[in-house]
DNA sequence: CATGAATGAGCCTTCATTCAT
DNA sequence: GATGAATGAAGGCTCATTCAT
């Protein structure tokens, strides 16, 4: 990851400018692209002005084409990087013991890498509302989302734990709209509730018991849940 | 003119343009009104220009400020007046028989709503993005609706119909967000699971389980609820 | 003067619109000017609009151009009748004692007529400075009152009491510069030096002597001609 | 470029654009600053507009706001660099022989600096007439002029050569608003009272006597200070 | 005459992108 | 590569004046 291997061409959008060769060029827009993602969280991405970015990662006016084609496109570069760390860090720990326990614990690794990245995702919010390749990237990393938790219901199905009525592919994404949605509410709008353990529990609790599995005995009772804010 | 009934001073957001005297003015401003919903729902809110709005209703570019201040305010009129309309329809049917009937009821009450008013939805959403004063306008008529559930499940709560352990506010908050985010995704996005029937179903059967209550006997089997496409 | 006699087409600038002929006319046109004149020294009158002044009058915005063909048009008869006014309280007493007394009695005659005034004299300022036909119009009054001073300090030269060496109409010009330009500096743009009696002292002091007159003996000293503010 | 010695930060108003960083661009900034003089003295700052000072200096229309935030500032700038003319070539010569030979000298370099900036001047006058920061500016400027003169007649009191019953500010204060306003009627009205020398004289023979020193024997009878127009 | 709506040319300013050095 | 100046299309808003009722 050091050695310049993220810049392999896989990086979306039209490959204008080409990857950059020597190793002060990877550095420079290294840090165009730190600079993007904290001048992006701190005004949007309208109110984001090539200039603001290029100041803060003191580097020269012109030097941002010589990486990126445009605006957008870096905009795309952050936005993807941060697809990649809420996919990784929500989908690793698959193998839980009991359902109700998974939907628990990705709950909270969603929360958390929600948390972690609360302001970027109002920003992709705000883009995904006008630029349709935008849309499309984030339609990818949903249902790749998505998909794992149907076919952990159909699995669940399967072995009589869920209600067999249900479709797992739209309870899957209503589920999930639920629980992305709340989360946007809380943390980005400020549309503050509660605390957060409460709504963690309570979209716990609704997401177990709409699929109809037994809702977990004793929860938090130990504190080894525990998450906080 | 006389009798001055049409200046009732109760539209939205401080008014910079005084409401028109005459029934002339009257009839120019909602010709506007119209033309900006319908250029709003075709270009979206960024790509709108004034002069498509005045445009489309045969009007002289500087006739459009004579009623309103700014694109923004006739933004939030036209919103102003779909959150009514929204409002007015959902809410109206409050006294069904059991509430796994409320809700379904409900549920197809603001899919209806939503389906007739999508493309304006999208574009609210696209300015709830950036403009704050838009933010907490949404807020509130959200509050509106989610509590009004709210208070439904405490009823239901108390009548021991419903689990005991669900904050009524949070469940009220996190299902009403997964409606509205479900169906955000389907009829704006276009993230086309299903048919209407299937997804709406899907949507009332995880509400009606998560909250404990017991899943409908017959649903639709006799199509009398069949709502179509 | 109150018979309507005043609309009798003698008013300044291009004659577009006709002079009023019903009573009811001419009490619309009169409250359109005192209007304009309060609103210009107000706001001046590059930031005056009509709809300002029509306002102020309440008056429909339309009945403006019923009287005045233009914003310049209304300006330049409020300022003619304010010429008007400050010449015949300047004008009138010409017939004093000493000429020290009437350059003195002059002065304070200016400064009383010029404190009325002040604001419009300000604005009058501002006009002048991009509108020729109404450099033209300040020219005339101005030739006025310093050909009046001029034919004084001619007749002073020839009894003797004046250096004969001055030209007079350069002299009066000068002097009247010097007072004038005092007392805009003073009362319009509020470089506020001293209390009013010492600034008109000086301005007549230095006239005085500028002349070659005799100094006054002893000025002020009984406050009989003490003016206050 | 690598001496930054053209970014000395001295510029007037809040420096909204940064001084260029390149030769180029101070070159740049130079012709816009050249022919933005030229502009306004063509048409006044009210008729000026971006486009005509940009099309003068041969510039892009978006290069002008690389070097100058507004119109304002320009002129701000432009006016700042007169005043500065105008001081340091009339302050520069304060140790002359006798009080009656300074004055003429003050009075002749004054009008000098004046009429190569007669133009300007009259625009700096129509500006101060509706620009609350432009008056500040102009008011430090004439007090720096005043205060020195006032100090000078303090001198003349204290050595008995000017009349001790005069206010030395306010007496500066008067005879400076009679020398500037003469030559602004003079010069940038063109109310032409005749030629050059006889007003200069005037001015002078009223300068003097006003304050109550002896009247110079003999001048300019041998045509050695003749300035011509 | 009175009223107030209708008109549209005009102007400043922004800012993504391109270029010269 | 890096730098920062140059470009110019685009768009929101103003407001004096004209018109229809």
């Amino acid at each position: 990851m050091r050695d310049g291997a993220e810049t392999d061409g896989t990086e979306p959008g039209g490959s204008a400018a080409p990857a950059p060769l020597t190793e002060r060029g990877a550095r420079t827009r290294e840090r165009l692209l730190a600079a993007a993602r904290e001048v992006f969280e701190e005004r949007g991405f309208l109110d984001t002005r090539v200039a603001h970015i290029t100041r803060h990662a003191k580097v020269a006016y012109g030097s941002f084409y010589t990486y990126f084609p445009s605006k957008e496109a870096v905009f795309l570069e952050v936005a993807d990087r941060l697809f990649e760390d809420m996919t990784r860090h929500v989908l690793v720990p698959s193998a839980g013991p009991s359902p109700t326990e998974r939907i628990r614990h990705a709950n909270r690794a969603y929360y958390e890498a929600y948390l972690r990245n609360a302001r970027m995702m109002a920003i992709i919010e705000q883009v995904a509302t006008f630029n349709e390749e935008f849309q499309e990237m984030r339609r990818k990393h949903r249902a790749a989302l998505v998909g794992r938790s149907a076919r952990a219901i159909g699995r669940w199905q399967r072995a009589g734990l869920v209600a067999a009525d249900l479709d797992p592919e739209l309870a899957a994404r209503a589920l999930a709209a639920m629980v992305d949605h709340s989360l946007y509410l809380w943390l980005v709008q400020g549309d503050d509730p509660a605390g957060t353990e409460r709504l963690l529990d309570t979209l716990d609790a609704l997401y177990i018991r709409a699929l109809g599995l037994p809702p977990a005995p004793a929860r938090n009772a130990d504190g080894a849940h525990r998450t906080g804010r």
